[in-house]
DNA sequence: GATGAATGAGACTTCATTCAT
DNA sequence: TATGAATGAAGTCTCATTCAT
């Protein structure tokens, strides 16, 4: 056999894992059997508890499964250092669309990480910092309006990439690069004409 | 005896209905067992019977009961009629702001109307359009800058609402009003200081 | 007020009564909910208990007054004693039609205690008792054939009487005097045209 | 090992439908409890739900299958064609012997199907329709007499049937085919000595 | 490496019945 | 005489998990 031992357990192991982030983003945790993950897997459910150690496992697995590539992601998105504001601005952009890449390709483990689990607050409190001492970094530099708490801005551009990663992005309605371009025009420049205050 | 007929099993239905509230706030609807409903009603799970249909049957009673706050406060939220863009962004400021204090008031209900209910993706989305509107004639007014798609920026600030209220709002870190300063502010203006383009 | 002490409180047990033989009657036993009852009597769960012990008891109730009405029927509707074939088949056709008449009254009461009862057997045991017993004066006497079991003949008239009840009788397809002659004559002279003997 | 795949299953879902006959039979459907039925099958409760959706699933899978078995035995029951009067006799008698014979070695599924289910009006309204055309072809004939109503004798029939089934057959004090005799001449020739007529 | 068969634990729900007024 | 309100007890069913092969 051309096949190395090992193989075919280590199959049946992803095709439950695929099975599984699929049954858990459609239906969320609870509404998903396990009977419907090893049915969609084609596998007995003793099968199931040969390569996970309970249904919450599984579900673990996967979350940290995104976290650790988001992280990854977000890590290997970094430019070569250039200290200006549009490098800052540049860098945003750029790792926005790595991110939205990564979420548009994978979709049921984008829903589980950054929504179903209760760790993706966490997730999202992590994003959240990261934004703001990028954008910090650049009102110390006095390029940014002072009078912004950037943590604020941060969590608000947060909880718009949130929304639009599942409205937008992975509905496949706009593509990734134009997504993060839209969105950092808008969190720079806002929509009015002039420099209007309310 | 002091007390009005039908007072008693009116108070028990509500005890019940706060109960479920903020269990299901808590702990989602799957991890909330009627038993501690009623444990917290104290009352007996008959009880609870006594008064609503089924688990699922309190779940959507709550929600509606959301929605149907929610559409009025936003509806009584309508300022005078003034024609400028200053008005439409006070009208959002305003808007925003009672919908803070509502939510703020009712936090366990803003988190399962807006949050754990399938049906939340629809509020969220009749919330969009109501944005949109609002900000698409300003924008035919030439008060806004055209190169937006409006229903982006709603979906945009959508999201933001949605994590700033559970963040920010419900914690009690900002106040309300000063939520929807900085948030209208912010989607205004942007954070350059400049009109920077990226 | 013209009425007298216990009026209203007869009149409600009666209610109950009746509601409670006509819920049996059409639902059964177990599908009879005591809140139906009380419904169909417009009257409160604890009035129930009020007039009866159990729901088991106004069954039992219900069927003792089956039982001894039916009884009664029977035992008034012997004729004056005549001493000849014609007249036993006399008694047994007038107490046939008198036993349809009083079912004909009673359709839910009948269905009860003729049907539903566990002791409706032990009923139409007694009446297979009393019409073995007619028969067989008259077989000893010679005038019905003796190669019949009487006890066997009466078990299939009961049998007879029980559907024929339930499927002519109470549907009111025909009249309790006819089901009577016709269910006796059949017993009597049989379908064929001559003796014949398979 | 010696036993073929699925056997074991097998034989479980045939203890918990025997079980459950019994069960039904001598207690009545409300008064069975699915962890009776269990409890005679030596399994657990989830057991039951592999290999039934519910308790009244069993209830239906078994009426049926009495059904179907009945109707099997009164179709294969058809002798040869003898267009006589004693043939139909024959064929009714030997029809009758070999339902008995049914009934007797299928006690509890004759309670079920026969007298406890709802469908069993309809069953045995088929076998008053069966018996109805046999007797008017003959009638027709002119071998019968033709002032009774047919389908009248052929419910009179069958409520005997019905009754002498449970108090003679299934207690085992007559064996299916002297019953099957009795019954037939009785209705034929009638206990009368002569043709009398009230 | 895999599965047919089975189960422990527990959730929701129903209903006859009673308490307090 | 009557009822609004409440509950004890029990039953059906589901599901994650394991045993034995």
């Amino acid at each position: 056999m051309a096949r190395e031992k090992g193989a075919k357990g280590r199959e049946s192991r992803l095709r439950l894992l695929h099975a599984a982030a699929k049954q858990f983003a459609i239906h969320g945790f609870h509404e998903t059997k396990v009977s419907s993950i090893v049915a969609e897997a084609k596998l007995s459910q003793p099968a199931f508890y040969l390569y996970f150690e309970s249904k919450d496992a599984v579900f673990e697995e996967l979350v940290k499964l995104f976290h650790v590539r988001l992280t990854t992601v977000i890590n290997e998105s970094r430019l070569p250092e250039i200290n200006s504001t549009d490098g800052v601005l540049n860098q945003l952009c750029h790792t926005l669309t790595l991110m939205f890449d990564y979420f548009y390709a994978n979709p049921y483990l984008t829903r589980i990480g950054f929504h179903l689990a209760p760790q993706s607050q966490n997730m999202k409190q992590e994003l959240v910092q990261w934004v703001e001492q990028m954008l910090s970094g650049e009102q110390r530099s006095g390029q940014f309006k002072s009078d912004f708490r950037m943590n604020m801005v941060a969590e608000c551009l947060v909880g718009t990439i949130e929304r639009i990663v599942f409205t937008q992005l992975l509905p496949g309605k706009v593509a990734p690069e134009q997504l993060a371009l839209d969105i950092v025009n808008l969190y720079v420049s806002g929509i009015g004409m002039k420099q209007s205050k309310v």
